[in-house]
DNA sequence: TCGTTTTTGTTTAACCTTCAAGAATGCCAG
DNA sequence: CTGGCATTCTTGAAGGTTAAACAAAAACGA
């Protein structure tokens, strides 16, 4: 069951664990980001009728050139697997908001299309879905404060992209 | 302060829409959080065979006065539900590291209760977790951006506590 | 006390995510 | 052109999460 062949062990010389505020911090961000996703999704998936990611989706759809976008592009630019994709955009599709389409210069590609359903659906409920982020977010932080945590996420975020530093990790299969 | 039961529709007078500049934090935001988790997620189930949330169970009954929690304070303690907690505790039982023991005070509570193989999965893997942590959070941040995160993820998450403001969304349940 | 309401924890089914595997096409070196 | 490798996307199964419903015990109120 089990297993670990040891994989990441501490750098030899001994973990250097998180001091108290450090650990005060984390618990901060995981308890802040376990509440802030659950509290989207429940928003989302009563008002929409789907989880935060789908809706994001849709936004990235929305945002791009024909309303579409390839399948491995889109994957990317919401930092998912294409295997979650490829099951998203199945729903999605079921659902009337996302069609499939051939791509004509690569036949393995697929684009995804966002249908006039999902512009619809995505006109209706962004205003609930901003006022939630607003209320959750925004309002509660200073511009500073704002522009701190931009600041400190996108640092993050750099760190953990596949081209990222010396990354080997989210190849994002 | 707020509540609206009126669903999430935006205050009459028009959506506020997120600023550029706000777009822009809540995008990286949503990124950095979206990779951290996968991160996480990917490198203890991949060492310790199960998913972040779990350990993080784990770490909190380690913490607890006989290693032992009921269920709804293990529960509120970690922020999920009471569902999604009795499932993981299902599972975590299954793999040896927790027990259920009744509550003698009350015949309805459960403790759980982290057992010795529990502790040894915890005491074996909590470097490789603390170091990926580092890696990916404190090792790219300066004193001030660690302390500034720390304040702005308290901010939001005392937002969406249950208690916290008029909120009448995450009871929890 | 008796009946109602709350609290606690579980369960079921539907849905979502992950992992590993695989089919199809494209690309490239020889 | 051909054989091998890479890329693109999908699939199926296993496991995790959610929502709603439920049973049992406790707490409350008249």
């Amino acid at each position: 069951m089990n297993t670990a062949p040891a994989a990441s062990s501490a750098p030899v010389g001994g973990p250097r664990w998180l001091t108290d505020e450090e650990q005060c911090v984390w618990r901060s961000y995981i308890e802040a980001a376990t509440l802030l996703e659950d509290h989207l999704d429940r928003q989302l998936q009563r008002d929409a009728g789907m989880p935060h990611i789908y809706y994001g989706l849709l936004v990235k759809l929305a945002e791009s050139p024909h309303r579409r976008l390839r399948m491995t592009e889109l994957a990317m630019s919401a930092k998912i697997t294409r295997s979650r994709l490829s099951h998203a955009i199945a729903r999605l599709e079921k659902s009337g908001w996302v069609r499939r389409e051939d791509c004509p210069s690569d036949k393995r590609g697929q684009f995804a299309v966002l249908t006039d359903e999902g512009q619809e659906v995505l006109d209706q409920h962004a205003p609930g879905h901003v006022n939630a982020v607003r209320q959750a977010v925004f309002d509660r932080l200073t511009p500073e404060q704002q522009k701190s945590l931009g600041e400190i996420m996108r640092i993050v975020a750099e760190g953990l992209q596949p081209s990222g530093a010396g990354a080997d990790l989210p190849w994002l299969r």
